[in-house]
This record gives C-alpha cells, sequence and structure tokens, in this order.
DNA sequence: ATGCATGAGTG
DNA sequence: ACTCATGCATA
C-alpha cells in the first residue's frame, strides 16, 4: 500500500568501491550507517508523493519586484555563444512572433490543468494523485477515457521532442539562454523566462518526468514562434545586453573529491539520513552540515531525473 | 553541462 | 526538514 512516486524509484547503481573510498574516520561512520539501513524512512519513507505547484522564485535585483507569481530575468548570462550567434535578437522575439494557434493552445492547455497563473509541474501525473484526488472530469488528464493516452508524457515522446527542439534551435541559431529568455516575450499566461541550465536540462532530458511534461508544450510554443519568426527573416536590431550589474555574487562551494566519496558511500547506504546522523557526517567530513543537508537533496533529485531513470 | 543553492509549498 | 522546480556559478 505505499504508494511510492512512480516514475521514479529505481535501485540506486551501488558502485564496486563504494566503501573503499572512505577514510579511517569514517569507518565507524560506516557501520552506523549499516546499521541504519533497516530502520529507514524513519520518518519520509512514503510521504514522497505530495504534490507540486510550485512557484517561480525571485531574484533580489535591484527593483524592487513586488509580484509573488512571476519569475525572475536575470539578464547576467554570458554564455559560450551567447555574444555570438543572436540572429533572433533576444527581444525581438517578443514583438514579432505571435505563436500559431496550435503552440499556443498546446500551452494554454497546460495551463488549464493547473489553474494557476503559473504552469509548473502538478498534479496531472500518476495513478496515486488520482484516486485520491477525487476523478477529475477529464480534462485535466492526457489519459482519459479514449485511448488517447499520454502522449505527452509518454517518456519516448518527451525524448523525441526533446531532440527535435535541440536540433531546431541549433538550425534556428539560437542559444540555451536565447530561448530561456525568449520565453519571457512569448509572454504566455504565467511563463516568464527560463534560464540556460533548464534549457539545457530539458534537452537532455536532465529533468523530472513532471518537470518535462509541463515544460514541453512552452517550448514547444516557442518553437513554433520561432520558427515562424525565422520565416519572415525580420532583422531587429534590438540590442539591449546592458547587464545591470551590481548583484552579490553568489560563492559555489565545491566539496573535494574524498568527502564526495564519502557522501556517495553513505547514500548509498541511507538516502535520508536524519539531520542528527548528518550533521554527524558533516562533522567527520569537516563540512557544514547545510553542505551535507543540501547535497543529500540534490543527490536524491538526481535519482529521479529522466535520463537514466528505471522506466525509461 | 553540472554542482551546490534557494525558496515556495507541505506536513 | 523535505520535495521540487529552477538558477547562479563554474568546470
Amino acid at each position: 500500500m505505499v504508494m511510492l512516486k512512480d516514475y521514479n524509484s529505481f535501485p540506486l547503481a551501488s558502485q564496486a568501491n563504494l566503501f573503499g573510498g572512505l577514510e579511517e574516520g569514517l569507518l565507524s561512520a560506516r557501520a552506523e550507517a549499516l546499521a541504519a539501513v533497516d530502520m529507514k524512512q524513519s520518518q519520509s519513507g512514503l510521504s514522497q508523493f505530495k504534490h507540486d505547484m510550485m512557484y517561480h522564485h525571485h531574484h533580489p535585483s535591484m527593483t524592487g519586484h513586488p509580484p509573488p507569481n512571476h519569475r525572475s530575468h536575470q539578464m547576467s548570462h554570458e554564455m559560450d555563444g551567447l555574444q555570438m550567434l543572436d540572429p533572433i535578437g533576444s527581444s525581438s522575439m517578443a514583438t514579432l512572433a505571435p505563436m500559431s494557434d496550435a503552440a499556443a493552445a498546446a500551452a494554454a492547455a497546460s495551463v488549464t490543468s493547473h489553474s494557476h497563473p503559473q504552469f509548473h509541474s502538478s498534479m496531472y501525473s500518476h495513478q496515486a494523485m488520482n484516486s485520491m484526488m477525487g476523478t477529475h472530469p477529464s480534462l485535466t488528464h492526457p489519459h482519459v477515457a479514449m485511448g488517447m493516452h499520454d502522449s505527452e508524457s509518454d517518456p519516448r515522446e518527451l525524448e523525441a521532442f526533446a531532440e527535435r527542439f535541440k536540433q531546431r534551435r541549433i538550425k534556428l541559431g539560437v542559444t540555451q539562454a536565447d530561448v530561456g529568455r525568449a520565453l519571457a516575450n512569448l509572454k504566455l499566461p504565467g511563463v516568464g523566462a527560463l534560464s540556460q541550465s533548464t534549457i539545457c536540462r530539458f534537452e537532455s532530458l536532465t529533468l523530472s518526468h513532471n518537470n518535462m511534461v509541463a515544460l514541453k508544450p512552452v517550448l514547444a510554443a516557442w518553437l513554433e514562434a520561432a520558427e515562424a519568426e525565422a520565416r519572415r527573416k525580420d532583422r531587429d536590431p534590438d540590442g539591449n545586453s546592458v547587464l545591470p550589474g551590481g548583484e552579490k555574487k553568489r560563492k559555489r562551494t565545491s566539496i573535494a573529491a574524498p568527502e564526495k566519496r564519502s557522501l556517495e558511500a553513505y547514500f548509498a547506504v541511507q538516502p535520508r539520513p536524519s539531520g542528527e546522523k548528518i550533521a554527524a557526517i558533516a562533522e567527520k567530513l569537516d563540512l557544514k552540515k547545510n553542505v551535507v543537508r543540501v547535497w543529500f537533496c540534490n543527490q536524491r533529485q538526481k535519482q529521479k531525473r529522466m535520463k537514466f531513470a528505471a522506466q525509461h
């Protein structure tokens, strides 16, 4: 009766040298961790399936953005080819590219299923959700009565789309960062800009299944608009790459290889260590507790990504 | 392309 | 204190 996630939950790949890389100080921890195996999921083993409906956070830019429901548009990306190729100006898309009906419809459909101005993942997914939600009419669910099952959520469909998307994006000479910014110009309800990271992850399928499904219609809409725009070959010399500057730089902490190995070893045996355990690990590895906690969180998220997920 | 981080929403 | 979507910073 344990209703776990759905598309994720695959046995983690235990490397051969899991414990091989452990340092002396970790030996006790190893035993400790092993012992903890049978009593795991002490407090979160099955509290997994919760719906989403996330938000879009903001970035403390100098301008006081009041609305809590809109994304940030950081314009300080200096990616690989951002500066060199940019045929379709970052902002030209907005003014000249009204999306096609098909694209708009697709996007709209995805949005309506959430009822929120911000699309984001939501409850459309799974069987578990279904039963506890008290039958939604049908529109909200992709896999209703007819044989028209979720083509949108079909991993292979997503994979195919991602590939197509990437190809055409490149053909258009647009960078991932460009796409992210252009998204805001499409002005789809609840859809703002996205980062280069997210576009990259979409293309490489390194997002959760839900996330992929939610983003697909939006990116499809952009592609439509972009190609329509390309057809009319309209040059819009709108160079607005002025960096706002004056933002506090975040420093990325880097966990050294040995420590990382240890963390992986711990994770293999107990992916969800308790707060105390995390503190202990942090002390042993001489890392901040928060760093260790976040590392575990991220590691767990990693497991849920599409690419190598079990049911692919 | 990916590691570490944030923050809303949830329990 | 966790999950999830997302992003800055960086390799």
